[in-house]
DNA sequence: TGTACATCAGTGAACGCGCGTTCACTGATGTAC
DNA sequence: TGTACATCAGTGAACGCGCGTTCACTGATGTAC
C-alpha cells in the first residue's frame, strides 16, 4: 500500500513533468506539438511516453486542462484578495490577473483562446473549466445586484433570442442581475479577451506601445460600464 | 508583347488557383499548410509550385495578405453603402460585414487574428493591409467629429502614455476625435473582434445560441457608446 | 513570314528529415503467501 | 522474514507515412532577326 503509493507519486511527477517540457514545446510548435521532441527533452525514448499519455492528443488535452484550471484559478485567487463589497476593484484585480497571465504564458493562453487546432475536439471537461473565470465576473455581478449598488443602466433590452441566451447564462452564474447588466457583463468579458489577444497576438503593434496602462485604463472605463462601484 | 502578356495572364491565373486550393487546405491543416498537399489538388508535382512561390512561407504569406485585403475590403464596401452622415448606420454596417466575413472564411480569419503561427514571421505589408479595416471605423469618427454629432462623454482623460499612443494613432485616420472618444473607439474595436473570435473560434458553444442577433445587438450597443447616432 | 535561340512551366527522382504508434523485450519494484 | 509471482516503466527496433526543397531534364511557348 506504501509502497504503491510511492509508485503513485513518481508516477505523478513524470506525469507534471511530461506536461512540463510540453509546455516549453508550445512555444516552438504551437498546436502541433510533438512527441518525439518531448521524449528527447526528457532523455527518454518516444514510446516511453505511452505509459502516461495514450496518444498525442490525450497530452494536448491534458495541457489545454490545466491552462484553463490555470487560468481560473488565477482569476479566483484574484478576486479572492479584494474585499466582496469593493466590486470595481475586484473586476479590475480579475481583469488584470487575466491578461498578466495571458502575458505571461502567452502559448497556454494561445491553446484555449487563440485558433482551434484542427482536426481537435475538445472533451467536455475542458468546456467546463473553461467556465471558472467568467464566473468569477458572474459573481462580482451578483453580488453588486444582491447589496443594490449595481448602477442601473438604460440600454434597450435585448432582442428575444438573445435574451433567452442571457437568461440561460445568467441564471446559473449570477440570477439576480437585469438582463441589460448580463448583456453588459457579456460585452467587458469579451472586449477583456480581445484586449488581451490582441496584445499576445501582436495586433497592437505598432499602436499601443504601452499596453499594460492602456489596459488598465480601458478595464477601469468598463467597470463604469458595468456599473461597478467600490 | 502581346503573346508575353498571354502567358502573364496565364501565371496569374495559375498563382490564383494555387492560393485558392491553398486556401480550402487552411481548414484541414491550419497554418501549418502541405505544399505536397496542395500540389497533389492541382495535378501537379510538388516542385511545380516553386515556380510561382520560393517557399512555403511564401505562400503562407501571400495568403495573410489577401485575406487582411479581403477583409478590408469587405469593410470599406459597407461603410460605402451608408450615407456618410449615417455614422450609426456605417458603424453597424462595418461591424457585420466583419462578422459576415469572419463567420464565412474562418480558417482565413484565424490566420490573421488567430495565434501567431509559430516560427513565421509576417513582413510589412501584411501590417499595412492589416490596417485597412481600422481606417474604416477611423473615418466614421472622424466624419462625426468634424461634423459636430460626435456626443461628448466625460470619460476621465487618458494617462500620459496611453494618451501618447492614441495620439499617434489618431493622429492618421481621425485627427479631430478628442482622445477619450478615440480611447472608446479603440475599445470598441477590440469588443468587435473579441466578439467575432469568440464565435468563430467557438468559445460562445453552450452560451450564445443566437450569435448573429447577439451580435447585431451588442454592436448597436458599441454605437451608443461611441457617440454615434444617423 | 520563317527560323534560331531564349525563356519558362512542369516533371520525376532524390536528399535528408521528422513524425505517431506498435510491439516484444528487460529489469526493477511492489504484492501475497 | 523470505520467496514466487505480478505489475509496471522504460528500451529499441520497426512500420508506414509525410514533409520542404533541390536539381537536371523535357518540351512547349515566346522573341529577335
Amino acid at each position: 500500500m506504501k509502497a504503491n503509493s510511492i509508485r503513485a507519486r513518481v508516477r505523478a511527477e513524470m506525469t507534471d513533468e511530461i506536461k512540463e517540457i510540453a509546455r516549453r514545446h508550445l512555444a516552438t510548435d504551437g498546436a502541433n506539438l510533438s512527441l518525439r521532441a518531448v521524449a528527447r527533452d526528457l532523455g527518454m525514448v518516444s514510446s516511453a511516453i505511452y505509459r502516461y499519455f495514450p496518444s498525442r492528443d490525450d497530452l494536448l488535452t491534458a495541457l489545454i486542462l490545466d491552462a484553463y484550471n490555470a487560468l481560473g484559478e488565477t482569476a479566483e485567487k484574484a478576486v479572492s484578495a479584494v474585499p466582496p463589497e469593493a466590486h470595481a476593484s475586484r473586476w479590475l484585480a480579475v481583469a488584470s490577473a487575466v491578461r498578466e497571465w495571458a502575458v505571461g504564458h502567452p502559448h497556454e493562453y494561445a491553446l484555449i483562446y487563440g485558433s482551434p487546432v484542427p482536426g481537435y475536439r475538445a472533451p467536455e471537461d475542458t468546456v467546463a473549466a473553461g467556465t471558472r473565470a467568467v464566473t468569477v465576473l458572474g459573481g462580482i455581478l451578483q453580488h453588486a445586484a444582491v447589496t443594490g449598488t449595481l448602477a442601473p443602466n438604460d440600454d434597450p433590452p435585448p432582442p428575444p433570442d438573445s435574451a433567452a441566451d442571457l437568461q440561460r447564462v445568467g441564471s446559473v452564474i449570477a440570477p439576480d442581475v437585469p438582463l441589460t447588466a448580463l448583456a453588459r457583463g457579456l460585452s467587458t468579458w469579451v472586449t477583456l479577451f480581445g484586449q488581451v489577444s490582441f496584445e499576445v497576438f501582436g495586433q497592437l503593434r505598432n499602436a499601443i506601445e504601452h499596453p499594460a496602462e492602456f489596459f488598465t485604463h480601458q478595464m477601469r472605463a468598463q467597470a463604469v460600464y458595468l456599473g461597478l462601484s467600490d
